[in-house]
DNA sequence: ATGTTACCATACTGTAGAGTATGTTTTTGA
DNA sequence: TCAAAAACATACTCTACAGTATGGTAACAT
């Protein structure tokens, strides 16, 4: 549900926001104005006043995306009342599918994938992608290097970290719900093992 | 380059190929028979006489591509020439940026994102990724249990190398090739190891 | 009170593309 | 050789949107 400020009247925020909460069942190409004006109550009359043109709400998605994505990272730096291996077991548990699953902000695991999709033909997209990876795989990175693993070492852990986590979420696995489960504790096992 | 049978006349299969070669670069959204028909050198009186729909076309796509990856799989199982050890290693570096790299049958890697991307929305498209997935892993897992491991084991190992392939082609890293070379054989090391 | 601004609706134009109806050519088969 | 079928082209209709131009209304400042 997007919000209203006050007396109805929407900002550039709310279209944003319903942009993310569309694209998150759909894809980028079906971020429309119209049918966006439409589940906002309103007709593009009112977009076209907040937005110069459709290109200009993609880039505001993909600007406020890449600031939650980065600043959920800070937010875990600074929580530093955990010791670096209950982190890193943290981390471990953090599969795409719970990832940012917060509605209000249109995060998410499918949201993750269709920007990633859209990244593939869009440069701007390819750059916010890549600074996010960038950055959650140094935070990774960061904890090994706590533990003592040497940095490239380190880096590798972080990536095959990162890759289970994308992996666990998008990678269908069509097993009973208690095997996989199992296999993933197997997995995250190896993973954390010295 | 989309081929032709005989003097210049198209048959079903010259679509569905020069449609996959369309997704490759673009989306399931922007596979549409009119642009189709201009690459091809037809109009769209062509494709309403080899289709009933646009639908049609996107089912066919996605049998195309279900029944190239799948049969890749069932190549690999009948290559037994090799020792399981040289197939897992021939396994692990098979990322997915070069995976079914042939222009022909329009697979690849961006295939492989865009068909996923598309299953977000679609059931039979999802059906059709879970089934090739639980292939691929299956063969990965028949490997480790050739190995000596688990049957439990032998699957999360499966999965781990899957995630790795996976990651190694879509996640973005932004590190020199040089680095990033080792860091793949690092990832390999750890995930082949004892 | 009233003019200004912010926000939105209405009513257009223009384009891309889906699907259809029908005409045209080429091939094939008796 | 000639009729039927296969493989198109042409010319429509219809819908979904993008973007624009302009008009309306509520709130706010002066």
């Amino acid at each position: 549900m997007a919000s209203k400020n006050r007396d109805d009247r929407l900002d550039r925020g709310a279209w944003v926001e319903a942009a993310l909460d569309l694209i998150k069942i759909s894809s980028i190409e079906n971020v429309r104005v119209e049918p966006l004006a439409k589940t906002l109550g309103v007709t593009k009359g009112s977009f076209y006043w907040h937005f110069e043109d459709r290109d200009e709400l993609l880039q505001a998605m993909l600007e406020a995306w890449r600031k939650k994505a980065t600043s959920d990272v800070i937010a875990r730096l600074e929580n530093e009342g955990m010791s670096t291996e209950a982190t890193v077991h943290n981390v471990l548990q953090l599969s795409f599918t719970s990832r940012h699953a917060s509605s209000t902000t249109g995060s998410g695991a499918s949201i993750e994938f269709a920007i990633r999709d859209w990244a593939r033909r869009d440069k701007t997209a390819a750059r916010a992608v890549a600074e996010v990876d960038e950055q959650r795989i140094r935070f990774n990175t960061r904890l090994f290097k706590k533990l003592g693993f040497e940095d490239d070492w380190a880096r590798a852990r972080a990536f095959l970290i990162y890759c289970f986590n994308f992996g666990d979420g998008f990678i269908t696995n069509d097993l009973p719900d208690e095997e996989k489960d199992h296999m993933r504790e197997l997995c995250i096992e190896f993973l954390s093992q010295q």
